[in-house]
DNA sequence: CGCCTATTTGACGCAAGTCAAGGGAGGTGG
DNA sequence: CCACCTCCCTTGACTTGCGTCAAATAGGCG
């Protein structure tokens, strides 16, 4: 998640002459589909993209999201075929680097492979969190949950704060992300608004108690793994 | 996953030539505790890990399980502190390997360092299945499905085939596993039985039909990414 | 202004959870 | 070798969180 800000300038350089193919991606467009095999991955420049994985009854489930900095799809270094499908939450510009270059650019700084190795193996750690979330809680801590990691990513990538964000998910999404239905969403947002943890107005979210909302979604941000950079970033913006 | 397979037999030998040091652990004993700060990773020499998150409520979730072969703690190579806690779910010998050592190996053999990275790449695609198999499958595929994962990944470690296999899962454990609790795990089990897509008998697990429970869990093995010669394995000791 | 998509509300049904009480199979010790 | 103990598994009765169907309302945006 973000790997490239624990680097060095030398070589965040490097990774900025990489070979790189700009391009752009309406709300709801697939960027990588399920059985594609791909020969270069990409970074997230412009918006949130989510990944998704369907069942063989057609339901959607959104597995993991992605925001500016981050890159979805780096395990396809190693895995040819995509087990599921990235696509656009919102209007999104990404960056597409050919493998080779990639791997080249791994030779040379091994520092940038360790980093994004990490990288991936957050991403796997947020699985986790989201397979504890979607198995053993209810309802109402799961959306307080996702809300509370959303908030966190969010403002890491320098998208709002922790008392006023943007929700990039339509009720729907929110309930694909959490294995619940939509309407089940909305009422569970109701009580949420009802208890005075979130003000929610379309996608204008507001918290006016951020430990309070943490508590009620069983947050503890230990599974982000948010290196020292990060955490300070976190609390030096926190007003 | 068994990465080790996909290596050459230098490799292999550099590998078991890495200091290690081997324990036992009893069922239910913890290896890796959430939270522990590691400094080395182990590799399950017998019997099988789970890792397990738990909620602020108490409830277990079983994030994933490894086998003999599997390297289950990988991560701790880059993650300082275990988000989750790894331990024996039936008595097990593992190796423990210092990350010093694991690096200065990466270093020296590029392709054990990738092989590595891939097998925890392997793992979040089985964490992404699971999150869309706790998310959106009804009970019966739930549990249909994790048979599946089982049966393979035990037979390509060497243990039991696709019509004879063992279960080293509790009810309790099975419904950790999906979210289930262990009396709606416990009669979803029984209407397998009914429908003849499986007889249990304690662990002993048989699958008649072994087409038909795969359909019946929805599973589709291309998330597993095994490798050529993992597929030709599964083939060739097919019945 | 009017269409389209997202949110909201109500009524009803069901899959899965919970509580409580047997039953069986292995292991252990006397 | 039997008796007991301890896990698991099984069964029954009841509850509930969440899903589903259907229809109304409310914002964006062309």
């Amino acid at each position: 998640m973000q790997f490239v800000f624990s680097l060095e300038k030398d070589e965040r350089d490097a990774i900025c002459r990489l070979p790189h193919k700009i391009r752009s991606f309406r709300k709801g467009q697939a960027i990588v589909s399920e059985g594609d095999r791909t020969t270069s991955s990409f970074v997230v420049l412009d918006g949130v993209t989510s990944m998704v994985k369907v069942s063989g009854a057609g339901d959607r489930q959104i597995v993991i999201f992605h925001v500016v900095g981050d890159t979805p799809d780096l395990h396809s270094l190693y895995l040819q075929k995509a087990d599921s499908t990235v696509s656009a939450l919102k209007h999104c510009t990404v960056a597409f680097m050919p493998h080779k270059a990639i791997l080249a650019l791994c030779d040379n700084f091994p520092r940038i492979k360790d980093a994004m190795w990490r990288s991936t193996l957050v991403d796997g750690a947020i699985l986790r969190e989201w397979l504890l979330n979607v198995g053993q809680r209810p309802a109402l801590k799961r959306i307080a949950h996702l809300l509370c990691e959303m908030v966190v990513r969010m403002k890491l990538a320098g998208l709002g704060t922790t008392s006023a964000s943007v929700v990039p998910l339509t009720q729907e999404e929110i309930g694909d992300c959490l294995g619940l239905g939509s309407i089940h969403v909305n009422r569970s947002l109701q009580k949420l608004r009802r208890d005075g943890l979130i003000r929610l107005r379309r996608t204008a979210l507001e918290i006016p108690d951020w430990r309070a909302l943490q508590e009620a979604g069983d947050f503890d941000i230990a599974y982000l793994h948010l290196t020292e950079r990060q955490r300070h970033y976190l609390e030096d913006s926190d007003n």
